[in-house]
DNA sequence: CACTTTCGTTTACGCGCGTAAACGTTAATT
DNA sequence: AATTAACGTTTACGCGCGTAAACGAAAGTG
């Protein structure tokens, strides 16, 4: 429930493979983000440290190996960069930021769709807040 | 057209300030800062060097003062502080976007009508993208 | 006119981050 | 067993940022 540790950006990219499947050896990760990213070896070995250090991941050994998990989740990672990002750059005005997202970028038609429900469902669940 | 540079987080609450009211006098600035965000003089004079030495902003002698004008608009900051999260956080995947936060802000009604308007209208407006 | 206050400019410093080389240890190979 | 390869750890370095002190010039004050 304590704040998710800071990630950094190019740190996210390892988080962005963990995430996906877990766990994963230093050598899938560097394997991926060799190419993905077009990073040395080790810079990724850096940010593997950085993220442990932080608490952001962890690692068990298989034999000589490291097998890293991610200790913060997608989902606590995503609450708290939406937090941050709606109030450094909005004041918290969630409005007005999905507004301008909305007339920026293209939507499909699914999209679309699913907003309009998601709005739909939210006015009749909560009629008095 | 170019890019805008990138605001730091200090930095733009100079610019919130430029956004709502231009040209301010660096005390104007310094005033309100020193107290909305318990700044020193000297830190916030360091934040107006920088947005001077980025092209953020620029200004005009006033006597021995100077005038402070916004170079960077506040449109220009939102689109490419949304086009940086986006792609930072959610690989540009916008309608993902848009429904975490409204699953995880609270939205007035007037906000939600807001939005299903905008959505309606989008539909209507772009029928083959 | 000398002194102080004001206001802008220059310099400073630690920390996180992007980037990576160097190092040490353990395991594989000859 | 000695040498090399593999893999994780430590150290490094420049840059932006948050934070601010120090400095210099100009203007107001006694």
């Amino acid at each position: 429930m304590n704040n998710p540790p800071r990630i950094s950006e190019a740190e996210s990219e390892v988080m962005k493979l963990l995430w996906q499947k877990e766990p994963l050896s230093a050598n899938e990760i560097i394997e991926q983000l060799k190419q993905q990213m077009d990073w040395s070896d080790q810079t990724i070995k850096t940010f593997l440290n950085r993220l442990l250090k932080k608490e952001a991941i962890r690692f068990e050994k298989a034999g000589r190996n490291y097998l890293y998990y991610p200790l913060v989740s997608h989902d606590e990672y995503l609450k708290s960069e939406n937090k941050t990002f709606l109030n450094r750059v909005y004041n918290g005005a969630v409005g007005l930021m999905c507004a301008k997202f909305l007339e920026e970028e293209k939507l499909s038609d699914a999209d679309i769709e699913q907003l309009q429900q998601l709005l739909e469902k939210m006015k009749k669940d909560e009629p008095g807040v």
